[in-house]
DNA sequence: TTTTATGATACTATTTTTGTATATTTAGAC
DNA sequence: GTCTAAATATACAAAAATAGTATCATAAAA
């Protein structure tokens, strides 16, 4: 930890590991191949990282770093609400979403684990962050607000599933229609205007 | 062998295992994560099979049959040659293309293993059916005479990963004109015409 | 009821993976 | 060049995961 960080080798280990995890999960993927992969040998692993373990932490908590971070450059626009959604959702179709299926799976594998509480832990604080945010907007009226908010997490993620279907993608010339589409659905099922009740 | 086949836990064991290995390879998948998601017990597995490696090879004989079936249904048709080629460039294309990077890495892996010898004698034999019938229609100048035939084998590969391009996708409302654009291409390099020379 | 197929469990043997100790090599500082 | 620190290759012991089996229990089918 205060040892290394803006080290070469550390940084192509923990990218190999990103990388691997988010393709394999956590449990099929070994030091070997990590150190392989990154060039680098388990000597200098051990010297970089003291287990595996820390080794999937280290690459959550650069996962959820990132995530926040993309967040927030995204939030702290001088644009209207409705824009920043359309750009959330628009990453997220973009598949620059960190979350790979893999990894979460693994992750889940064991609720007693330290690395399940700090995905849990950061998956919360991420949490937090959009509620307060869409809290904000609804009371200065930019959402409806007869609203319940978490409803809008769960339909967030329920569009994203809803654009990966084949047969909705059929009847669309090309993915940005769709996304379009879906985001126009979205904003008009939520934001308040003029002429909406309440 | 002769014990099993038609045989529901057999299949679904074999469905299992193709699902897995297409995904993560062979070496990371195993024997009881097989048996779990299928929904039969590690005694049931060995009743039916002899051990892992003679699971691998039936999923790569059902796998390659499959392929040759597919192709086999193409060229039978009763349609012009370029129809022929079209069809099988969408078919590459829409996934239905059977091999998996991660299944090939495994398999490759080991070029003394029994399974990847009959991966190679099934691929050359597949290889040897299609240079066959190219051979075939450049007798009936359906392509070029003088044309190299093996370098259309690699031309077809070159061109799906080509299409898997993003930046040559952005060139194209959607995907669609982007494969009809490609095989385009393909036929007016391939095909022999009344105003070709040769 | 008897037979046959499937399953659960516990267990051993084997293989893989982890993590470390040691000798060697490489790359930069002087 | 020589010295020093970091990185590597190799070999290895300890621990963990996986393969494969034996036994007994259960369910379904004849």
């Amino acid at each position: 930890m205060l040892i290394a960080k803006n080290n070469k080798k550390y940084n192509a280990i923990l990218k190999t590991a990103h990388d691997l995890f988010w393709k394999f999960g956590i449990r099929r993927v070994t030091i070997g191949e990590v150190c392989k992969e990154a060039g680098a040998s388990k000597m200098t692993f051990y010297r970089l990282f003291p287990d595996k373990n820390e080794l999937a932490k280290e690459v959550v908590r650069t996962l959820f770093k990132k995530m926040l971070d993309d967040y927030k450059k995204i939030m702290e626009q001088d644009i209207p609400f409705e824009e920043k959604i359309k750009q959330q959702l628009m990453m997220k179709f973009e598949g620059t979403n960190q979350l790979s299926p893999e990894l979460i799976k693994d992750v889940y594998g064991d609720p007693d684990s330290e690395l399940y509480k700090l995905w849990k832990s950061s998956a919360d604080e991420m949490m937090q962050m959009v509620y307060d945010d869409y809290s904000q907007a609804q009371e200065k009226g930019w959402i409806r607000k007869n609203m319940n908010l978490k409803f809008i997490f769960y339909m967030t993620n329920k569009t994203i599933e809803m654009a990966s279907d084949e047969k909705l993608q059929a009847m669309y010339p090309d993915m940005q229609s769709l996304i379009m589409e879906i985001a126009n659905f979205f904003f008009y099922g939520i934001l308040s205007r003029k002429q909406s009740n309440e």
